[in-house]
RNA sequence: GCCGACCUAGCUCAACUGGUAGAGCAAUUGAUUUGUAAUCAAUAGGUUAUGAGUUCAAGUCUCAUGGUCGGCUCCA
């Protein structure tokens, strides 16, 4: 038998037998806390043999770490599939990991669960809690594992049984009481030691994710070691939901979609929602024509000729509308805009000089995404893109990939955004193109990418068929993932309409083609800007920034002397002077999380001064407008737009 | 598109096991002129998403359609 060398986390470094489990080689070291090691990265439960050399480390329970939290996860998904096959005997095991905040476990039932069924499902889970099962690893060989899942008559666990083997991976099963379950772990060592979970919701999901296999009824829940870290992720979520887009959306009066009279997926921008857009969008043209871009404009209906030269026609005619037809032709609503602005490329010859060449437009494209995945605005039906497309030269592309990004990453910074997510997606197995460049744009991207300092995700074979990309995505206030930057190559379209540029050679060549949306479109970015912020937006995009509050009629002169200046100054400024209480309308401006309100009575009559309230509550010490002035223009990060 | 839940006034919600809708806020009108998150009163507002069906009787039960929400899938 082989003999292993492992570095303990003392530094001691120890030889032992290949195949010694966790629990041996802890032995002493090892307490109530310790649930597990990591070798080398890889999770190990303390029922796991050790089958490499290298460094481990230790998992306490108690240190709720990353780590940590996977073990406890993990075994609550056993655990609920330990209830739901003694509620539900003939249910079947589909497939049930550990994720983000909770874990989840897959089945295939005759009845989907009801919420009635989700609170016996947890009441027995909290019985097997107490049991107290230790989770016992059983290392089988196909055969036996085979006849093992034969007897239990689980299709799926068969099927993951086959994948298993072709890997050439071990089989392991879990046992923990009257359950047991194929499962390469991790596990804690007993129920018992973390108890505090919560079933939240139930949904349909896809056997393997594919839409032509069954749908299974997933049951996700979430568990934390400490009944308080619980009870405030709950919290969290409930939270949450008060910073919806949706939601705030409605109450700010922002945007509205009206699927009866308009259609689903289909915007209108209100007016503060359209004031706060145009904003965003001035800041932006101006950030495009200071670092070299060509705005253009392109129509928003083209002839078939046209998609199908570019290939839409063949590859994406589902994603579209439906044609027009007038004297005989067919014209769609663009789904892009990247074959108007190759046309605009096209409409010259370009000489090596010209380049690059980036032509930017705030393209609205029409998409028939499917009525399942429309959600507020993160996801619609028309939509307007920050859209260019840069046309290089070879020696050109990689500083255009790197300024590219940059540029994406300072104007998303500054909207406040800063928590991004990057991939790379690289090339597919269907795709078109010269190795050479796919090599040469996938080194740009990356080369980019580590210059940016920002650590990022692989996403191999990701990639479009024509061309590898880099995807900037932020979260939304529960957690989920939206794409808003995009960074694409494009090795199709150019050959497609046929683009070209003279070299210094004086022959034809292929100009790269990178399209990039930075914002991606003006419709999600909303959306995120909203639940980044709870509506509580900075100053400079506020509609009204300041709303001026005279407490009786005989301040209304004075009010409208002062309401005067501040326009004048610049400043979005309104007055409120219904005849209400002042707390009523201190109230209305807060709803409406307006900026600064100005409460002007006697006091402030008398002395020429003014009394500023912040949307926090807080009054400032200032009293001059002057001072007031300098005070925004100091705390507001982009003073041109105050 | 798929699985499930849901759809009552502009908004948030109520109406026991079926007995033909009720409140708060908002709106309008009047009174009130107020010192930092709700002054008082009156008025108006609903073919209970739509369409069928069961029933003496449907917001409530059944079916279909549309939409919304949570997931899944998709997003060349």
């Amino acid at each position: 038998m082989s003999t292993i060398d492992i570095k303990l986390p003392n530094g001691e470094n120890k030889i032992i037998q290949k195949g010694t489990k966790v629990c041996e080689l802890l032995n002493g070291a090892s307490t109530d806390n310790t649930i597990g090691i990591t070798l080398n990265g890889a999770q190990l439960d303390l029922n796991s043999p050790i089958t490499e050399t290298g460094e481990i480390k230790i998992i306490e329970l108690s240190s709720d770490s990353e780590n940590a939290k996977y073990f406890y996860r993990h075994s609550f998904s056993h655990i609920l599939a330990q209830a739901v096959k003694r509620l539900y005997p003939e249910a079947k095991l589909a497939i049930g990991p550990a994720i983000e905040d909770g874990f989840y476990y897959d089945f295939d039932v005759k009845e989907p669960f009801t919420p009635e069924d989700l609170k016996n499902i947890t009441k027995e889970m909290k019985k097997i809690i107490k049991e107290n099962h230790s989770f016992e690893r059983i290392d089988v060989n196909y055969e036996e594992a085979k006849k093992m899942l034969a007897e239990q008559n689980e299709p799926y666990k068969l099927e993951l049984l086959e994948e298993i083997k072709s890997k050439g991976e071990s089989i392991t099963f879990y046992k923990d009481g009257d359950f047991i379950d194929l499962c390469r772990g991790p596990h804690i060592p007993s129920t018992k030691l973390v108890r505090n979970f919560k079933l939240l919701s139930v949904a349909g999901a896809y056997w393997r994710g594919d839409e032509n296999k069954k749908m299974l009824q997933r049951i996700y829940g979430t568990a934390f070691l400490n009944k308080d870290d619980l009870k405030s992720h709950l919290a969290i979520l409930e939270e949450a939901k008060k910073r919806d887009h949706r939601k705030l959306g409605k109450e700010l009066d922002l945007y509205s979609i009206n699927p009866d009279t308009i259609g689903g997926g289909l915007v209108l921008w209100h007016q503060k929602g359209g004031f706060i857009r145009n904003l965003v969008e001035e800041h932006c043209r101006k950030k495009h024509l200071d670092s070299g871009y060509d705005i253009v404009y392109s129509p928003h209906i083209g002839k078939s000729t046209l998609w199908e030269t570019s290939g839409h026609l063949q590859f994406y005619e589902d994603g579209m509308f439906p044609p027009l037809e007038m004297d005989g032709h067919k014209y769609y609503l663009k789904p892009m805009n990247c074959p108007f602005h190759c046309n605009i490329y096209g409409s010259n010859l370009r000489s090596y000089k010209d380049l690059p060449l980036r032509f930017a437009e705030w393209g609205t494209v029409y998409r028939f995404e499917r009525s399942g995945t429309l959600h507020g605005l993160t996801r619609v039906r028309g939509f307007t893109q920050d859209d260019a497309h840069l046309f290089c030269r070879p020696d050109q592309m990689p500083e255009e990939i790197d300024k590219v990004l940059d540029f994406s990453l300072s104007l998303l910074r500054d909207f406040g955004l800063s928590d991004f997510h990057l991939y790379l997606s690289t090339r597919p197995e269907k795709s078109v193109g010269d190795d050479s460049k796919w090599e040469a744009a996938e080194a740009a991207l990356e080369a980019a990418l580590k210059r940016s300092g920002i650590s990022y995700s692989l996403n191999a074979g990701d990639g479009a068929f024509y061309g590898p990309k880099i995807d900037i995505c932020i979260t939304d206030s529960l957690k989920r993932e939206w794409q808003l930057s995009t960074i694409q190559f494009d090795f199709n379209l150019p050959v497609r309409f046929d683009l070209k540029y003279i070299g210094d050679d004086g022959k034809e060549h292929r100009p790269y083609m990178i399209h990039r949306a930075l914002l991606g479109s003006m419709e999600r970015f909303f959306a995120i800007l909203i639940e980044h912020t709870a509506g509580i937006f900075p100053v400079w995009l506020a509609p009204t920034q300041i709303m001026v509050l005279p407490i009786a009629e005989t301040h209304h002169e004075y009010a409208e002397k002062v309401l005067n200046e501040l326009k004048n100054i610049g400043f979005r400024v309104q007055k409120d002077v219904s005849s209400n209480t002042l707390s009523y309308r201190v109230r209305t401006a807060q709803k409406q999380k307006i900026p600064f309100m100005l409460i002007l009575g006697d006091k402030e009559c008398e002395n020429k001064e003014i009394t500023i309230r912040l949307r926090s509550g807080d009054n400032l010490e200032l009293k001059s407008i002057s001072e007031f002035k300098a005070y925004v223009e100091e705390k507001t990060t982009l003073k041109e737009a105050v």
